[in-house]
DNA sequence: TTGAAAGCGCTAACAG
DNA sequence: CTGTTAGCGCTTTCAA
């Protein structure tokens, strides 16, 4: 905190205003002027203090992430290290920083949106793990905190969302199984809170439906581990259980395929089984998990550069589409059994 | 930014002095005069300017973390999310916030350091992964950031340090695998760079020799999964291959058994696997993994805490040191194989 | 105990 | 095109 603008002026011979316009390109001084003070500060090894033009322009120079997960989950889960990598990329060129909460206690979300908001230490959030009706939507609202959302809410919201559709990931997924001969295709659903729980679990009636199938085998879960075993145990009890399961992530799959050989059946002799997300460690599972890769990274990047571009009122308003999921097919998926399925003679 | 100090002076009758001191709880006004500002703060809604604080009291009122791993192997490790939750706890109750840099590129973690310090963005940070001889506790004290160390770096630092130590974690997998029967115990080591690839691998080593036995089963990997494989094939391959592994961390160790059972390996009925870290798609795997559990939210709670001391002129000076981590038994350690081992008759 | 006033380092409106 | 100057909202010193 050694040199100030004013030691720059001073030892450049010019006002401090000088140097200001002179620093951040803009019209007010002549080249010959700007070229001196640029030399001068660089000499002088001037540093702007972040502070005071936060202060004097009313910004915070920085966006806020709130992750609201379980501690755990969030290990597991490989999407927001991605995410965040990718928000890190788009911020590196533009002297933004990224402020991250994670709030795991109930109540602590809305404070920690509060607590960025109140003192202004962020200029905008990015909204990610869109629920249903989500209550934080209308809180951003009485905040005044702009925002961009991951997918568009199911309610009204006045911010632009950067979306990448699930549908056709489960879509390609289903097929996929279709194409191996199974018929009866169930679903472990993410908590149907989230937006993206009901999207995938929309998708998996879709594409039941368009293949003239009931989309009956459905058990709702969380996204966790225990909730992936649970909900697994309720669809192998049916009567009418499944050959092939798709999951709703990674982990519930994982979880699940554990869950099915320890009650002895082969993975994927007796049941198929797809995962959501493709996180590093199901290529090391036994068997390998098919599964849906998705590119967070790219999200992170696209999502930070909307929301600079809205606090830069440079933003079209428009919702941005990112490219569908894609399939990947593994060891975990396979033809469905054939006292099952018996081909016509 | 609507209601300012000046706003709540006026309202109150009192200068913008007194209000300060009433809010931060100083000496300086009389407790009638304290409870008339607070009570008129509050009806106004008077959120304090954390900017205009934080140009007058030159603080940032902000911690750094930067976090250098690659994206894919982040996504996989369950330390730092639960990391940043522990550090998030202490910063709850501190009107602190934490700024997360996530550097990919190489090159963009020293820029990401200068990026915290230059504007004054933080007061200070915390400095994960510490690598053998440490480059950045120099660069740390250049740009003249206070800081605190995970675990002592092994050259000279001025760095508090907030340790767990690993050793009593390997070497309780190395005894139970002891225990077990197993001689020809191995070691895939995590990247030697870093003091933890470094301690575990000590600590193996001292294991062995405690009981007589030669350390000589190592293969260094860089604690990635395809770094896992091939360190694992390498150890498969010696003529004195080991019955049992200990793996630097629980990736290496998924991808480790996922190899051997590919080349026809039972685990544990030829190999035993442990893990580090307790991942919790661990306990999912085929077999459940045997692996090490630290507690990394604690880490990150007391560390904020010790780096907040530090700012605060509260700090002891002397390193912290947490409860080392236990061994968590599961189904991956079995008796060693008895071709190999043959019980005195 | 209280109030006034001088900064903190920068931006931006204004006058020259 | 250039320089001056008045804030931004808070802290803190100094008189009263």
């Amino acid at each position: 905190m050694a040199v100030t603008i004013s030691d720059v002026a001073h030892a450049a011979g010019v006002s401090k205003g000088a140097v200001s316009y002179a620093l951040n390109n803009q019209p007010g001084v002549s080249d010959a002027t700007r070229g001196r003070i640029l030399q001068v500060a660089k000499e002088l090894g001037w540093k702007p203090s972040l502070r005071a033009k936060g202060l004097s322009s009313a910004k915070a120079y920085a966006l806020g992430l709130v992750v609201a997960r379980d501690p755990k989950l969030l290990g597991t889960d490989p999407f927001f290290p991605a995410f965040i990598a990718g928000i890190e990329t788009t911020l590196a060129e533009h002297d933004y920083t990224l402020v991250l909460s994670v709030a795991t206690a109930p109540g602590a979300e809305e404070r920690a949106y509060r607590k960025l908001a109140d003192g202004g230490r962020v200029d905008g959030v990015i909204l990610t793990d869109v629920r249903h009706n989500d209550s934080r939507i209308g809180l951003l609202r009485e905040l005044k905190l702009p925002a961009v959302t991951l997918n568009r809410p199911d309610s009204d919201s006045p911010f632009p969302a950067v979306s990448m559709d699930d549908t056709d990931g489960i879509t390609a997924a289903v097929e996929h199984l279709l194409a191996l001969g199974h018929v009866r295709i169930g679903h472990v659903g993410g908590a149907q809170e989230y937006i993206h729980g009901r999207s995938r679990r929309r998708a998996w009636e879709a594409a039941m439906a368009a293949a003239g199938l009931a989309a009956d085998l459905f058990a709702e879960a969380d996204f966790t581990a225990p909730g992936g075993v649970a909900a697994t145990a309720e669809l192998l009890r049916r009567p009418d259980r499944p050959t092939a399961i798709v999951y709703a992530n990674d982990l519930m799959a994982t979880s699940g395929q554990s869950f099915a050989q320890s009650q002895g059946l082969s993975v994927p002799g007796d049941l198929s089984i797809t995962g959501y997300d493709n996180a590093e460690f199901t290529q090391y599972l036994n068997p390998p998990l098919t599964t849906i890769a998705t590119d967070p990274m790219r999200w992170g990047r696209v999502a930070a550069q909307a929301l600079l571009d809205q606090l830069n009122g440079t933003h079209s308003g428009e919702d941005t589409d990112l490219q569908a999921p894609s399939l990947l097919v593994r060891a975990s998926t396979g033809p469905a059994p054939s006292t099952t399925t018996k081909p016509a003679p």
